[in-house]
DNA sequence: ATGCTTGCAAATGTTTTGCACGAGC
DNA sequence: GCTCGTGCAAAACATTTGCAAGCAT
């Protein structure tokens, strides 16, 4: 279902350091929305040569405008990061903070409900809530 | 329209000291969400002894969790506030960063879209674009 | 050699916190 | 007098940047 970071990295015209690698298979690996401190924490231990924190900020960025990921703003503070970067939403669960992906077929298309003087590049619904019944039960 | 701010920090349980009036004054009074440094530099001059940084951030903080005014999150590194605590949406401008409201009316309803395991409180659609006519400038 | 990329450390920017003072109950 | 809010400075975070060294072309 992936292409390969490699691939991915590649098609974006970002060269595919194995620091940029690494990051890229983990922000395509997992759902979870990670802060840059959280790719680090995750990635840090896959690389042969340590991991600093100036390179996954400087690679996060880069991807970022690269279009490989987006940018997922829900808490003050901080920036979560996201390699989903077709049009979707999150849902955000008030009790832990965790992110859901709300897939963009759930929601109806709102992008020409605006007034002409605005022209929208892309949108985003972000929602606030609590999950009903959690089948899996974080540790807490 | 507005009730004054200090009927609003009373109803909400807020003591309504200067510092907070005056904030909650000049948030009531613009639709221009900002920063926490730009109510600083908004309000200092309006209240006759020096307000601090923290004691805004303090008062910030004590609004959002009092219901008074909302966190805005579209960028990063930053939290803007909002006095406009319906259910509202936003439009911002790419070139400028500026952020325009977008009532609610505008959007179709859209919380009960998501499966029911989501129990949502609210949410919110940030659209991301620019303005096409800038001749028609907004009031502020 | 050239040009990026990395890592470290220092710098920046934003927000929080510790503590003493002052106002109001 | 106690409590709470304020102001200042320092601290705590999140992120960026300067610079020297390394790797790949």
């Amino acid at each position: 279902m992936h292409v390969s970071a490699e691939e991915l990295l590649n098609e974006k015209g970002v060269k595919p350091t194995p620091q940029r690698m690494v990051i890229t298979e983990y922000l395509l690996s997992t759902d979870c929305h990670p802060t840059a401190e959280e790719v680090l924490a995750a990635v840090a231990d896959k690389l042969p040569v340590s991991l600093s924190r100036a390179t996954v900020y400087n690679t996060l960025n880069a991807l970022v405008e690269a279009g490989v990921i987006r940018e997922v703003f829900t808490e003050p503070g901080r920036t979560r990061y996201d390699a989903n970067t077709s049009e979707h939403h999150h849902f955000v669960d008030v009790n832990t903070g965790r992110i859901f992906d709300i897939p963009k077929e759930n929601i109806p298309h709102i992008a020409d409900q605006l007034g002409e003087q605005f022209k929208v590049h892309s949108y985003t619904v972000t929602f606030f809530g609590e999950m009903k019944s959690e089948k899996k039960r974080a540790k807490e």
